[in-house]
RNA sequence: GGGACUGUAGUUCAAUUGGUUAGAGCACCGCCCUGUCACGGCGGAAGUUGCGGGUUCGAGCCCCGUCAGUCCCGCCA
């Protein structure tokens, strides 16, 4: 007698005697005839206690939902008439001779597990009682995925392509570029610290040294940042180097990578090779180093249009070194009202919230003359209005938003307005899956606090060959890949000559003395023969989140964590002895915040 | 560090302008029904409206504070 998850029940075992384990997920009795659905990780099976086996029926008759059971019995085709496509257990049912209680649910259980049930739970909620919500079959299947995610890479990486796994330190050394390390003491040595590891970067460079000339590793990382939802303080990288490949040979073995993924998860040939920007491009089409370009709405500059503008928010940005960019919406006169663009509108606000002053706009009318507010009318000549309409290729019914300043901030802002657009005017198929590469970054830029370039990337990142000339301009050798808008991995070609490593450290102002007390394991490994190498990380919980649909990479995380850092679970982190802070010789100087002050004695 | 939203029964949500004893679905408990599947019928229990204070004749609703969660800005090489 076999032993089935509930899920695997088929037709063609009818006839058969099988055993189930699972949850009683819900228990209706109708007159004399006890149905079950018992759930397990793998589905639903419908189990009809036999009211010719006394047992097996009072055993039913006594349970309640939620229970821990085994079933055995037949497996039977159903009544036809009976049959509902539409839900979750089959066409086939199990006759049950017994029904064994292994373990009752002694409390009501805090929501409802039932898989059938669609509603959405608080989200402390089930956090607390994470073990509760993994049960439904939503978190169980996101959970199944990203494990058919991990197996398809690993089986892409090592057997088609002779990568090896290798682990890496998580008590590491503190490199303060970058995030904001978590730390952790040494009892041994005291008065010394641990940080984990932000990403395994140094490591798996020592590793090309080692001549391991194919490393990958599924790495947990650490950031002490605040959280968003895509961004959890320990999160999944699937980490890669390799040696003596070019960066489009690395490129080709990654398309191939996410091509296997995609196959193998979700049954998608994806088209190769993937479509490829450079920065600059992305930059100036899109304003974002990770454009959505599944729908157009492309941005244009304008600038050498506007410069003589009388308007001096347009002409005045141009001069101070900005630029003046037009979001241009088909149809956006009958599809965006003038009271969402206007001060209070929430298309002013999202414009406001990238850093925008203001958000000026002009309709194209259906004359094909254009209509402008305020002080754009008056201030534009027929030449530069007809120069603005060429330009954007507007057409009767065309709005077109304007985003004047900073360039950066133009490109901030008119690409927030784009992907709430494009989201909101349907532009998007959402099963559409649009991967592309944006190549060519900058090495460096600048750091309007500190007043000096920082490497974009990070210090390693190799220069592009051409640009050696003048570093500080320089294109980086650095990609990124872009899935529907998100960045899902980056990566590299590393410095592995020491006289451009020196020539980076100096255009970033760090000294060479200063270099090696905070690299100069590395840099000293790199005096050994380094390889020509590179690499490239993915960010595994959001590539998982947007293979399982979901906006959360919580939702495929087994055990994350809220907001505000804390596990609702285990309710950590948690004060601890004082004897411990005393064997690490760590004293705390938290002070409890006052108590809330005492409400007035009412009179 | 900052902005916004949310918190009512086990749960998901209602509750008109501040006005009677805070309601409903599901879940839970009891009874009935021999092929149901969001089964059905009858009945029942279940609430310090997150917490503290204030305003008011009267607060779930208004005000102040606080706690928790979510989204966002800053931050995240």
């Amino acid at each position: 007698m076999r032993t089935y998850y509930c899920g695997q029940l088929r037709s063609n075992q009818v006839g058969e005697t099988v055993t189930l384990y699972g949850w009683v997920d819900r228990r209706r009795d109708h007159g004399g005839v006890i149905f079950l659905d018992l759930r397990d990780r793998s589905g639903i099976a419908q189990i009809v206690a036999n009211p010719d086996q006394p047992t097996a029926y009072a055993q039913a008759d006594a349970l309640r939902n939620e229970y821990v059971v085994r079933v055995v019995g037949q497996v039977r085709q159903r009544p036809a008439e009976s049959l509902n496509p539409n839900l979750p257990t089959g066409e086939v049912e199990v006759y049950a001779d017994t029904i064994d209680l292994l373990n009752p649910v002694y409390k009501q259980l805090p929501f409802q597990v039932s898989s059938t049930e669609a509603e959405s739970v608080r989200e402390d909620l089930r956090l607390k009682y994470r073990y509760l919500d993994l049960r439904r079959s939503r978190m169980s299947s996101n959970l199944t995925l990203r494990h058919q995610v991990v197996q398809a890479i690993r089986r892409y990486l090592e057997d088609q392509e002779g990568f090896i796994e290798v682990e890496t330190p998580i008590l590491t050394r503190s490199t303060p570029e970058g995030a904001r390390d978590y730390l952790v003491p040494s009892r041994v040595n005291p008065g010394e610290w641990f940080a984990l590891p932000q990403s395994p970067q140094l490591f798996k460079q020592l590793l090309m040294v080692s001549g391991l000339d194919r490393y990958y590793q599924i790495a947990r990382c650490f950031r002490d940042e605040d959280l968003r939802a895509d961004r959890q303080p320990e999160f999944t990288q699937l980490d890669m180097e390799m040696s003596f490949l070019s960066q489009e040979e690395i490129l080709q073995l990654n398309e191939g990578l996410v091509c296997h993924i995609f196959k193998a998860v979700k049954g998608i040939d994806l088209p190769r090779p993937f479509p490829r920007l450079t920065y600059a491009e992305a930059m100036a089409r899109f304003g974002t180093d990770r454009p959505d370009t599944r729908f157009g709405l492309e941005l244009v500059d304008v600038s050498d249009l506007l410069q003589d503008s009388g308007f001096k928010v347009f002409s005045g940005a141009i001069a101070s070194g900005g630029c003046v960019k037009v979001l241009p919406i088909p149809n956006g006169n009958d599809q965006v009202s003038n009271v969402r663009i206007k001060p209070g509108g929430d298309l002013f606000q999202e414009a406001t919230i990238a850093g925008a002053k203001g958000l000026a706009y002009i309709r194209v009318r259906e004359n094909g003359e254009i209509d402008t507010i305020g002080a754009i009318k008056d201030n534009l000549s027929p030449d530069q209005k007809q120069a603005l309409l060429d330009r954007t290729q507007a057409q009767a019914g065309h709005l077109l938003l304007f985003g004047a300043g900073p360039t950066d901030i133009v490109n901030k802002t008119l690409d927030r307005l784009r992907q709430c657009l494009g989201q909101e005017l349907g532009l998007i198929d959402p099963n559409q899956i649009n991967l592309l590469w944006v190549t060519d970054f900058p090495m460096f830029e600048w750091n309007a606090d500190e007043k000096r370039l920082e490497a974009l990337h990070h210090p390693f990142t190799a220069p592009h060959p051409d640009d050696l000339a003048d570093l500080k301009t320089a294109r980086a050798q650095a990609y990124d890949l872009v899935l529907n808008g998100l960045e899902i991995g980056g990566g590299s070609l590393r410095i592995y000559q020491r006289s451009v490593q020196e020539q980076v450290f100096e255009t970033i102002g760090l000294s060479l003395e200063e270099a090696y007390s905070k690299f100069g394991f590395l840099l000293e490994a790199f005096e050994y023969g380094t390889p020509p190498h590179g690499g490239i990380a993915y960010g595994l919980d959001r590539l998982v989140m947007l293979l399982a649909g979901e906006d959360s990479i919580r939702d495929v995380i087994a055990f994350p964590k809220t907001q505000q850092a804390r596990c609702l679970l285990t309710d950590a982190p948690a004060q601890v002895e004082r004897k411990q802070l005393q064997e690490l010789q760590v004293a705390s100087t938290y002070k409890p915040k006052a108590a809330a002050p005492e409400a007035a004695t009412p009179v």
